[in-house]
Order: C-alpha cells, then sequence, then structure tokens
DNA sequence: CAATTTACCTGGGTGC
DNA sequence: TGCACCCAGGTAAATT
C-alpha cells in the first residue's frame, strides 16, 4: 500500500485523534505474528502509558508515548482505523489499542507484511537495526544533487531501482518512483552511474514536488489504501504514467511504455524521458 | 562485497 | 461455478 504521502496522511489524521495525555489502557493482539513476532514488550512496556505525540520517518509510524515508542510499518496492506465505541472486529483485525480519553486504533493487514516495533528510549531510534540503515528525509534538508550523485559513484543499478532503495532516500515506492523520472524526463533504466548533477538536480525538485503534491491530495488509493479516517486518497488521478501503459503521454501524446525492472512494474514516456 | 532472486501472505481479476 | 494463474503500494533473507 503505503508509500511516504499515504504514511504522511495517516500520521497526521492520528495526530489530530489522538489527545496528547491520553492513556493507553488497553492492548489486544490478536495473532501472535504479522511479518514479525508482535513484540511482547509493548504491552509490557506501553500498558498505561501516556501518548504524546504522532511522527513518521520514511514509511513508519511513530507512536511516542512516555515510556518508549511504538513504530508501524504498514507494508503493502497495513491500515489503521479509529472507533469510539467498542470495535466490532473484522477480518484481517490483528491489533487493538484503547485509549482514554479516545478512539479504539485498530490495525488490519490482509497480507501481514507490515510489523510493530518498540524502542525504549527515543534518542536509540535511530540506532534501530530495523531503523539505522534509512537513508535521507526526501522533504528534509540533506537531499539534494551532490548527495545523490555522491551515492550512486560506482553503482551498476538503474536509477528506478536505486532511488526505491531506502538507505538512499526514504518514502520513495514503485508507484513514485515512476512518477519522480517521468517528471525529470530521466528514463527508469538509465544506469545511476552515469547521471549528470543536473539530472540528480531534477530529479531532487521531482520527488520534492510530486511527494508534495500527493501529500496535498492524501496520497493515491489504487485498490485498498484508506487513510485513518476511512477516505481514498486522490492523487491516482494525478498519476501521469502509473498504470498507464499504451495510454498517450499526457505531454506528447506517445504511448507509455512498462516493463518490469527489479522485480516491478516501471512506467515511463520512451519520448520525454530520455 | 553488490546485485539479483526468492519468500513472506491474501485477494481481486482474468482466462479457460 | 471452479480452478489455475498472474498481479498488487514492501522488505528482508537467501543466493549469485
Amino acid at each position: 500500500m503505503p508509500e511516504l504521502p499515504e504514511v504522511e496522511n495517516v500520521c497526521r489524521t492520528l495526530q489530530g485523534q489522538l489527545a496528547e495525555g491520553s492513556s493507553l489502557n488497553e492492548i489486544h493482539f490478536y495473532r501472535k505474528d504479522l511479518r514479525f513476532p508482535l513484540p511482547e514488550e509493548i504491552k509490557r512496556n506501553l500498558l498505561g502509558a501516556t501518548f504524546e505525540s504522532m511522527s513518521r520517518r520514511g514509511k513508519y509510524l511513530l507512536f511516542f508515548f512516555d515510556r518508549g515508542v511504538l513504530l508501524s510499518h504498514l507494508g503493502m496492506t497495513g491500515h489503521w482505523r479509529t472507533t469510539e465505541e467498542k470495535p466490532v472486529l473484522e477480518k484481517h483485525d490483528h491489533v487493538v489499542l484503547r485509549f482514554s480519553p479516545g478512539p479504539y486504533l485498530i490495525y488490519n493487514d490482509s497480507r501481514r507484511f507490515g510489523f510493530l516495533l518498540f524502542v525504549k528510549n527515543r534518542e536509540e531510534l535511530n540506532e534501530h537495526p530495523r531503523l539505522r540503515h534509512l537513508g535521507k528525509e526526501p522533504l528534509g534538508s540533506g537531499f539534494n544533487a551532490e548527495y545523490l550523485q555522491g551515492l550512486s559513484r560506482g553503482v551498476s543499478r538503474i536509477v528506478k531501482v536505486f532511488l526505491m532503495d531506502q538507505a538512499v532516500v526514504v518514502g520513495i515506492g514503485n508507484i513514485y518512483a515512476s512518477e519522480v523520472l517521468f517528471r525529470a524526463n530521466v528514463r527508469p533504466n538509465r544506469k545511476a552511474s552515469g547521471l549528470k548533477l543536473a539530472e540528480w538536480g531534477s530529479i531532487v525538485m521531482s520527488v520534492r514536488e510530486v511527494l508534495g503534491e500527493a501529500i496535498a491530495s492524501g496520497g493515491s488509493t489504487i485498490r485498498d489504501y484508506r487513510n485513518a479516517d476511512g477516505n481514498r486518497g486522490g492523487f491516482q488521478n494525478q498519476h501521469r504514467v502509473y498504470g498507464r501503459e499504451g495510454e498517450p503521454c499526457f505531454v506528447c501524446g506517445t504511448p507509455i511504455k512498462s516493463k518490469v525492472f527489479g522485480g516491478r512494474s516501471t512506467y515511463w514516456c520512451p519520448k520525454c524521458q530520455r
């Protein structure tokens, strides 16, 4: 499901629904694992803890409590919903959190590629084995043409696969990689090491532009993505290449091409992108 | 090493 | 209606 814009929208919605100072007084796991085992230390440490705030790092949601940080990665199909009343459990509901005052938070994930993690000391977040390797935030400082060109030196991978590497830059997945490269006029199958600094520059600009617009539109809903308030995103209607194989390019009319690179479907305009 | 493939899951769509 | 097959927004483990 979710790339950076979708996770960012979930984060903002939850931030608005969970009250700072409320306490987490029920934690229910309805199976013992998702992608990884559900950590029992979440219950040991966070039952009765005070909620402070929400944040996001790459595609991870962070719930900050006075006694530790709960991390949630949504995988492909994970999503959170809230209810004020005691929830009626649906298929693939795996975790329920109860806030007081506040709503119940329910985690549903049909494919179970998502997972939860726990970090006791927030200062150690960046040392966590699953976060340690993460690269720059694309909307933060330090994500620029020089950074990308530096990392791509001597790399044999194509630029599309390189951009999806979370160790390079976080939050870009399969949809936005194609959309970004279209706007930057760069073919997805160019060798990353062969791009000029100016091309990295237009990629950086396109990343900021595409992710910014997608966040503002509520993200992309291709099949089952829903924000935490149950709404679909709107950015799928602004996709220029993703899922448009054979359809005319909005800029030049040439049919959009598609091919699998690195195991993932990739879309581009053979005329606009060089 | 880096790069590529496979594995982890369910569900929706398609073609026979 | 059933079944086999392919595909899906992600990541990590295994393999080359």
